[in-house]
DNA sequence: GCGCCTCCATGACGCAGGTCAAAACGCCAC
DNA sequence: GTGGCGTTTTGACCTGCGTCATGGAGGCGC
């Protein structure tokens, strides 16, 4: 995103708000204060954004954006990871994306929710009403210039997925996400390899992945055995993967020749 | 878009130029000028863009984007259209989007090309240095507003694409991509359904929309060929289709059950 | 007109991955 | 420990779409 933050990192002078030291000192607690939105307010500033949140706690596998409902609020992750999806009537179901603490949901969003959110676990989060992002973005106009920012790099993301889903084996999937499950969890940095034998926590069931990788369960867990028979993964329990081989992982994933 | 542009609507004061005539009346003529990036502008202010502009005509063909060179420029399409794509390093190839006039390149761009972009026909474009785009929103706000709806119509547009590439059947592919299609050709409203008989042009190959579709030209062929047999569609030429019976696509298109 | 070339349609066949079915593996309650 | 339940793995089989191959239709130069 370095390129990115050229275009909007020059920042405007933004007023500056009383100090409001209970929601400063209320969101130091928060797993987000540092990422995403809020990590381009002051202290000061976020007392805003905390005055104008109603904060909610979820129990896992709450839906808390409904596909087709009125698109009333706009979220803010503090903890836990969300999965964010859109069903067809007969069940079929794509998972778009996730989301952990520092995410912002709602980005997509017309008049109706045009996806579907739920919890994975239990899972703390902002919400905003329409009326208050608006009055947000007036007193603010740093949030407008973070939250292109991040729908850009949304939009990187969605097409890396699109050339997977649309041209991508089986194998080359499993091991796409493999390495970029990596980069979201900071095993290594964007664009490089992690290291061999670089441990993974999935939070997800295998149901998940393949709801996210355009597959069925049956295939996921082939594949993984596969690369678990070929010697490039580890899988010592069913939410952890080690990395053996990244880069034999990587020339799969990118069809290498 | 409706209630994405309730956001972004409620103008700040923009600081206006000095009137530049000539400018403004070249831009008049410009298929794009009520469009995209430029409709947000007044005449006034849309002769700082033209001056910042290096105006470009290109034949069909151009590859002028290119996946993992430098990312020095963004582009604004005038006429014509243009065709977004990621590769595999085998030749395979998924195309992401296409670009019409009004249309703004360079939106997930980060220091390097994440997509490559090329001509389907000769294409007229205006050409701006990263440099020219800073002081531009500098000077402009109302642009990165703008740019933020536009982001955002473009997630939405590409979940719906993953969810066609990672859930639907081919038939059900086709039949999405032509109801899309038609809202693209504006044969109708947003969401709204075509008129029975409505025609639709595709300046699109059969290869074209078989990268797009995430299938082969045998498969896009066959259901096309299908869909005739079935009297849901007419193929006067390659380049023109006949909705017969849209609510029946609709159906294929949506899985309705 | 004719030859050439590119794109498209269609048929025959093969295979990656889906479907169906049955173990195997936790994990929790008791 | 034992039993029950949900999830994952594995196997056997099937099918939708990919692959390969052929013929036809249009476009263009000469």
């Amino acid at each position: 995103m370095t390129s990115l933050n050229k275009i909007t990192d020059f920042r405007r002078p933004v007023a500056i708000n009383l100090a409001n030291r209970t929601a400063a000192s209320a969101c130091d607690d928060c797993g987000a204060r540092r990422h995403g939105l809020c990590d381009a307010l002051s202290d000061d500033e976020v007392g805003f954004l905390f005055r104008a949140a109603q904060r909610q706690t979820l129990p896992a596998g709450t839906v808390f954006i409904e596909e087709g409902e009125p698109a009333a609020y706009f979220y803010n992750v503090n903890s836990g990871n969300v999965r964010l999806f859109k069903s067809l009537p007969d069940g079929r179901r794509q998972i778009t994306g996730f989301a952990g603490p520092g995410h912002f949901l709602g980005l997509a969003a017309t008049e109706k929710n045009v996806f579907s959110a739920e919890t994975m676990e239990p899972v703390r989060l902002c919400r905003f009403s329409r009326a208050a992002m608006l009055s947000m973005f007036a007193e603010y106009p740093i949030l407008e210039r973070k939250l292109l920012d991040v729908a850009m790099h949304e939009l990187v993301i969605s097409q890396q997925q699109m050339l997977l889903l649309g041209r991508k084996t089986a194998i080359e999937r499993i091991a796409s996400f493999l390495l970029s499950w990596a980069e979201r969890q900071d095993v290594c940095a964007s664009g490089a390899l992690p290291k061999p034998h670089s441990s993974l926590t999935l939070p997800l069931s295998r149901t998940d992945l393949a709801d996210y990788l355009g597959l069925t369960i049956e295939t996921v867990s082939r594949s993984l055995s596969n690369l678990k028979r070929e010697g490039l993964i580890e899988i010592p329990n069913i939410h952890e993967v080690v990395l053996l081989r990244p880069q034999a992982l990587s020339d799969i994933a990118e069809a290498a020749v």
